[in-house]
RNA sequence: GGGGGCGUGGUGUAGUGGUUAACAUGCUACCCUGUCAAGGUAGAGAUCGCGGGUUCGAGCCCCGUCGCUCCCGCCA
């Protein structure tokens, strides 16, 4: 039906016949003259309708509206010096129509298919998901979504890995996300379970010695909505056989450099990646998963503090507690009310996450200058010194001071990083920076069950030298465990697996699992590690965060074609919905009425 | 489960308890042969999400409710 795309005429197509189709994106009725930009998903081409000459087109091109289709036959021309349109990849030519065939006409659309509007009402987007996909900024972002997935099948299929599905209707896991349930007809009473991911499933592939396997695939779980987590999601999941760490990190490095250098016109900020131990992620940046576009380190002070005689600080070290300080550039040089108003600002976001205060200390531009902020007096000038060589304070800094509870102290520094980054425009939104985050405990103490719980799942390797540690302080236990973090969201996040038996056990023991229970519901893994399980690891970049960071988009939704609401709901086909009795018979399910409305 | 934000012609916004709810854009009609975010003239289009309350009087204040969204909990 079309000869080309509106995407491809240029000045050397000049005098060709052409035929093309499209929608009505603008019209210009100029009365004897109608100018029609057609829009396809190759782009825009100019349609001149001249009435003198071409009086029956003419006619029918008078009717035409914005998003009606339509079909136009015509002759390329050249356009003359002064009316070539830079905007326009195809500016240098226009059609002059002969021939309008109109293939469809269109109502009115409930909101501008032709300019990227800021504030359009999501659900009105999402009740005519159909008509926001043809905006041009939603079919970029699902066209750069398809180039990233095409770029990964092909970079992993080159280096020897088996694309291979695995079942959605699957088994319920007790441990981790609440599951999506699906009833099983033949066996009444009895669910299937959505995959939360196929973690299992690419482990026994590797007992099955496919050695290297991947899949871009769905996964499913039942938690309450974020900007960056939808109920269904798509995971890049990939596993190795024969691997260590290293092999893993350098893979999955490769990949994203290779998709941010060759389908993005993103910036890589660090090559290679930079490698945090969770620990010093946390204690630097208050985050296992740090945005470091920007510097804004914290930095412990507690030794320093100890000497002061600000008693808050110095009680607070000698009990253990972190003392950490942020340095922000320039600020210092603020008059005082700017500074006043930015330290009530900040304290006020300090204590909406739990902190008691937040003390400050404006470094002076010049030498003669006076430290202000009440703290300082109580630093004597030498511990003054002391304290700004450790943060490399410079004239003019300003330094921020957050004492507590470490967890507390860990949410006030990411807090205020975020909210500094933003608000001190730290943030080049060209820049994409990623970080591996290394050396995760293996458990975390569960307070209310009064036991360890897996921090990454159970089936992690501990580290080996740290194997003895199990029996003797399993908090120290580190896990070889990575994630990897990129502008301050987790993108990937996976792990060596264990493979050998009696450290499986001795896990399901310390987190309260019995080696019976762990038979029932794990039954069919600790079999299959039974005969002849490689050494194997594996990671999990989640797709719909990389392509919208890749975007620079501010949700997962804009990289999706149909998501959902946070309710989870669909908008648009109005899902999820009632059935039909006959469908909940036959799947053995009945409604208990105090569940309605 | 909890806390915050938003909801006003089709769309995006303004609107200090007081007359006929304003602006831009889109839409409709007409004019217009070089526009490209075209321009000009005229016109239609809103029971201010919904329900209740306070008040002489509510888009505005209060309570409830629905929808979207951000966050906490949750997310191995």
């Amino acid at each position: 039906m079309k000869t080309h795309t509106c995407g491809e005429l240029r000045a050397n197509h000049a005098n060709q016949t052409v035929t093309l189709a499209g929608w009505v994106h603008r019209r210009r009725d100029q009365g004897g003259l109608i100018f029609i930009d057609l829009r396809d998903r190759f782009g825009i081409t100019q349609l001149v309708i001249n009435q003198e000459t071409h009086p029956d087109a003419h006619t029918k091109a008078k009717d035409l509206r914005g998003e009606w289709v339509v079909q136009v036959e015509g002759t390329v021309i050249q356009r003359p010096d002064g009316m070539v349109n830079t905007n326009l990849e195809t500016g240098a030519i226009e059609i002059e129509v002969h021939d309008v065939t109109v293939l469809n006409p269109a109502k009115n659309p409930p909101f501008y298919i032709n300019k990227d509007e800021e504030n359009l009402d999501e659900a009105l987007r999402m009740r005519y998901r159909y008509l926001d996909l043809r905006r041009e900024r939603m079919q970029r972002n699902i066209i750069l979504r398809h180039q990233v997935t095409r770029f990964i099948r092909n970079y992993l299929g080159d280096r020897g890995f088996v694309e291979i599905e695995t079942p959605f209707l699957f088994k319920t896991t007790p441990e981790g996300a609440r599951d999506y349930l699906v009833p099983s007809r033949v066996h009444p009473g009895k669910f299937y379970a959505l995959p939360q991911s196929p973690q299992q499933l690419k482990q026994l592939l590797m007992v099955a010695g496919y050695e290297r396997y991947f899949q871009i695939v769905r996964c499913f779980r039942d938690e309450d909505q974020r900007g960056d987590r939808q109920p269904e999601f798509t995971q890049l999941d990939m596993e190795m056989s024969f691997v260590e760490r290293e092999d893993v990190l350098q893979l999955v490095e490769g990949l994203m450099t290779a998709i941010v250098e060759n389908v993005t016109d993103r910036e890589l900020v660090y090559k290679p990646f930079p490698r945090l131990q969770y620990r010093d992620a946390m204690e630097r940046y208050g985050s296992d998963k740090p945005d470091l576009r920007y510097d804004l380190q914290a930095f412990e002070i507690g030794d320093i503090a100890i000497r002061s005689g600000f008693s808050v600080f110095a009680d607070n070290a000698s009990a253990g507690k972190p003392v950490k300080v942020m340095r922000v550039p320039q600020l210092g040089a603020w008059n005082n009310s700017q500074i006043k108003k930015l330290h009530q600002e900040l304290e006020e976001l300090a204590k909406s996450v739990g902190a008691k205060g937040l003390a400050y200390m404006a470094i002076p531009t010049e030498e003669s200058g006076e430290v202000r902020g009440p703290i300082g007096k109580f630093f004597a000038n030498e511990l003054k010194l002391e304290l700004f060589e450790r943060v490399g304070a410079e004239p003019g800094d300003f330094l921020i001071f957050t004492s507590d509870e470490r967890p507390i102290v860990y949410e006030v520094v990411d807090t205020l990083r975020r909210h500094l980054a933003q608000q001190l425009g730290l943030i080049d939104p060209k820049q994409v920076a990623f970080t591996w985050i290394l050396d995760f405990p293996l458990f975390e103490w569960n307070e209310d069950e009064h036991r360890w719980d897996p921090s990454h799942h159970l089936f992690t390797s501990p580290y080996p030298e740290d194997v003895p540690l199990l029996d003797t302080d399993p908090g120290k236990v580190r896990g070889l465990q990575y994630d990897l973090a990129c502008n301050g969201y987790e993108v990937a996040g996976g792990s060596i697996r264990i493979h050998r038996r009696e450290i499986q056990e001795k896990i399901f023991g310390l987190i309260g699992l019995e080696v019976e229970d762990a038979k029932q519901k794990f039954g069919h893994m600790l079999e299959a590690f039974e005969y002849g399980t490689p050494p194997h690891g594996g990671i999990a970049p989640g797709i719909d965060r990389l392509v919208m960071l890749l975007a620079g988009e501010p949700n997962i939704r804009e990289v999706i074609a149909f998501p959902k609401t946070q309710q989870a709901a669909d908008l648009m086909a109005g899902a999820p919905s009632e059935v039909f009795p006959i469908q909940l018979e036959e799947l053995h399910i009945a409604i208990r009425d105090e569940d309605l409305d």
